[in-house]
DNA sequence: GCTTGACCTTCCCATGATGGGAAGGTGTAG
DNA sequence: CTACACCTTCCCATCATGGGAAGGTCAAGC
């Protein structure tokens, strides 16, 4: 299987399989005489596990200690709870700040006229001189 | 008022204050014959209303556009008001992401023993085969 | 007047994850 | 044998921010 057909059949796109191998994420494959990258069925099984995590939010760095656990068959799953759960509140902690732009933003728009008047409550606030 | 003044009375560090300028979302201010830049009262209120933007989420992009309608005076409090809905959407939508994986996870670890054995949920499904 | 230290200048580099694209080699179907 | 799809490496760009080097400036204290 040539990387396009590894990217197919992962999800994960051949630039960022390369770019997964150059900093060491992922094992680089074996070859072809003429120098392309081959992958088997595990290769492939490593690809969709390290998609799926980013797809979960987690960084490259991250992703690359649970795919270190998820190998070790003598790993705690308590390390791997402790690892997901430090995420969540990480997640959490970012949408809660998300959540609190919107809002705040949400209601500077309510009292905004939305007309053809100049005056706007929004850009009074951003503005505001103190 | 140099720099490092400007930069303390607006909350935005001297190394951003130099980047705005480069890309052209703050006029260059007044330089001193020795080259140094120097900063008057409106030039700060400016840097507060773009850290302030910031702080709502506003890419400098955007930034740079409400930037524009402030200093408008003939300009539609629709049109910002507009701007600002548009942002509250993508800001809740970034929100309501994060929250999902969040949720996911969160979901996951509640099945997970986390203790001293290897099998865990989370591995499980973040390394499906399917 | 001179030294010292805090400030300023520009310039280059790094981040994290991703994509675009160029230049050149390979493999295969017609 | 040609055309086209694919592969390779390499460089560049994004977005916003910071670090740091090399060198110039200013003010305070001796």
């Amino acid at each position: 299987m040539n990387i396009g057909q590894a990217a197919e059949a992962s999800g994960v796109s051949a630039k960022m399989i390369r770019y997964y191998e150059q900093i060491g994420l992922i094992e680089p494959p074996a070859r072809s005489q003429s120098g392309y990258r081959v992958y088997a069925e595990p290769n492939v099984h490593t690809l969709r596990f390290v998609r799926r995590a980013r797809s979960l939010g987690f960084s490259v760095e991250e992703t690359g200690s649970l795919l270190a656990l998820w190998r070790d068959r003598s790993r705690a799953s308590a390390d791997v709870k402790s690892l997901a759960l430090k995420h969540v509140a990480e997640l959490e902690e970012k949408a809660a700040a998300l959540q609190a732009m919107a809002a705040t933003l949400r209601h500077l728009a309510s009292n905004c006229h939305g007309d053809q008047r100049p005056d706007c409550p929004i850009l009074d606030k951003i503005g505001a001189r103190n």
